[in-house]
RNA sequence: CGGGGUGUAGCUCAGCUUGGCUAGAGCGCUACGUUCGGGACGUAGAGGUCGCAGGUUCAAAUCCUGUCACCCCGACCA
């Protein structure tokens, strides 16, 4: 016999967070691991979330004036090794392509690679390059600028450590790519994706993120300017959900990218490149999902309310049923979000609480029992997958406003993940004070610890080297900070006399 | 690529130190019955060339050698 477990999920985010999360995932059934290395199954569930995900996220990029194309998988190497820092930043983890068919052994037991390149293919880590090689031929004049372009792709990095969602071999991703005619509006275009990814963040996944900048170090290979947007997990740590890069002239100038200005004069292109992956799943599991687990923001649910029928005999079903079909009908009527309120109706043929924990695993926010006793009094059974609570509620009423009550779901997420921001954030002007928020108690199993501290610093050798002892990393230099006005400050690390104040945090 | 560990049923694992009959458990799965408004129970079943290749032995999941894969800790990373 199953012993009733406390929680739907073991262990708790408490006990172990990393296997806490694994947990939610297999719960939820929104992926599994596959038999190709560091590669990831994507399942219906999982997959219906990303979709919500692109077509807001789409919608969106359109929205700014972007379009969609679609760019080769295989860049020739040559291709990588124009842009010094470039390769020096991808090298080390591409999957390169040398042969182009198979052939049977000798010994006529399985089959050997044959047919050799004669210029090694890599599997894309990323398309700056080959993109600037086609932006190349398109651009002659500045009336072909700018050129705005995104494409929904997958890229593959040979990553050491895997883990679902968060870091896998293959990934899937959109990535911009821009060119204009000017440094300030490719500053703009970097900034404005930016600020499209963290409305995207905080509107739809309910996530509450910090924009800043990255320091040197931890730019994008070739960049100029990277900026991100950083989110803090249940577990204090950070997690960069979305970067969006200016170029400079970096990559123009590596592929000859020019365009004649107005003046007749020939001029590098200013680029820039954004993108935003399904890491972002990772994201929304590690923001919300409890130790029941998952737990969904309406606004990306794949299914809003799931009516779980109650028929004790066939002649419950007899009336049951029908009733659920018109309450299904009629949500169906109803919006949220300016789109139809999507309802599912589970009638299998399995136990009440069985299924109502299958619900309650893959983080429907709202699930309605409906019975014989409901029914009789005109009602419903609502359960509230973000707070736990459970209602009796007039039918008609339920379904009128069944779009407020999305809305407060949506809102109480966010509001709770912002709370969990800003009670484990905090201002540090000592360095003992930092060793120690970033040090757990527990040195065997680490408990959960830490979180954002926001400090002064300068960028320094000797301040990275006892980031890295600490297992600390600089996440950001919040851009709404980075202003003439910030108070001046002293380095907690070196004395300095600084005005730059960054968010230190451990990290995914 | 360094250090450690694990490969046995769909999943999680026991058995290995000290070799021995038909290789086990829990969960899951199938059938039937009793159940059914928060994870049911009973009975009966299906399911394994013990990662792979050699070796030692009358006899190998167990000992030895090799090999592959995966996991954890480092280095690296959306």
């Amino acid at each position: 016999m199953a012993k009733k477990a406390k929680t739907a999920i073991s262990p708790t985010r408490e006990e172990d967070y990393p296997e806490w999360y694994q947990q939610v995932i297999r719960a939820a059934d929104l992926a599994e691991i596959s038999p190709v290395r560091g590669c990831m199954v994507i399942k219906p569930w999982g997959w219906a979330i990303w979709e919500n995900m692109q077509r807001e996220l789409d919608r969106m990029f359109k929205e700014t004036g972007h379009e969609n194309a679609y760019f080769p998988l295989f860049i020739p190497m040559s291709y990588l090794e124009k842009e010094a820092e470039h390769v020096e930043g991808f090298a080390k983890e591409c999957a390169v392509v040398t042969h182009h068919r198979l052939e049977p052994n000798a010994d006529g037991d399985g089959l050997t690679p044959a047919g050799p390149l004669e210029e090694p293919l890599i599997v894309r880590p990323t398309s700056e390059t080959i993109i600037g090689v086609m932006y190349a031929k398109w651009i002659q004049s500045y009336r072909d600028l700018p050129i705005l372009i995104n494409q929904w792709a997958n890229v593959v990095r040979w990553e050491m450590r895997t883990r679902m969602f968060l870091r896998t071999a293959e990934f899937l991703w959109q990535e911009g790519h821009t060119a204009h005619a000017t440094r300030q509006e490719a500053l703009d275009e970097t900034r404005l994706m930016l600020d499209v990814y963290a409305r995207f963040a905080e509107e739809f996944m309910a996530m509450p993120v910090i924009k800043g900048e990255k320091t040197a170090d931890e730019r994008f290979p070739g960049a100029v300017q990277t900026l991100s947007i950083e989110a803090m997990m249940q577990d204090r740590k950070a997690l960069q959900a979305g970067t969006s890069h200016f170029l400079g002239q970096n990559f123009s100038r590596a592929q000859d990218m020019t365009f004649q200005n107005q003046e007749g004069e020939e001029e590098f292109c200013w680029t820039t490149s954004w993108g935003v992956s399904t890491r972002l799943v990772g994201a929304l599991i590690m923001t919300h999902s409890d130790d029941d687990g998952l737990v969904l923001p309406p606004r990306l649910a794949p299914k809003h309310v799931v009516i779980l029928p109650i028929c004790r005999s066939d002649e419950d079903r007899a009336t049951v049923l029908p009733y659920c079909e018109s309450l299904k009908q009629d949500l169906a009527k109803q919006t949220f979000a300016e789109r139809p309120v999507e309802v599912m109706i589970d009638d299998r043929d399995l136990r009440g609480g069985e299924k109502n924990w299958y619900h309650i695993k893959r983080g429907v926010p709202l699930r309605v029992e409906v019975g014989p006793k409901d029914i009789a009094k005109n009602g419903v059974f609502v359960g509230r997958r973000d707070t736990g609570e459970k209602s009796p509620a007039g039918r008609d009423e339920f379904v009128t406003n069944i779009g407020r009550t999305l809305e407060s779901i949506q809102e109480n997420l966010f509001a709770r993940a912002l709370k969990l921001r800003e009670d484990n954030t905090r201002p540090i002007g000592d360095l003992e004070e930092f060793k120690a928020f970033f040090t757990a108690k527990n040195t065997k199993k680490p408990e959960i610890h830490g979180g954002f501290a926001s400090c002064h610093f300068v960028e320094d050798p000797a301040v990275l080297e006892l980031l890295k002892k600490l297992k600390v990393t600089i996440r950001c230099v919040p851009l709404a900070a980075d202003d003439e006005s910030a108070p001046e400050g002293t380095c907690i690390f070196t004395g300095q006399p600084t005005r730059q104040r960054g968010i230190f945090a451990k990290a995914y």
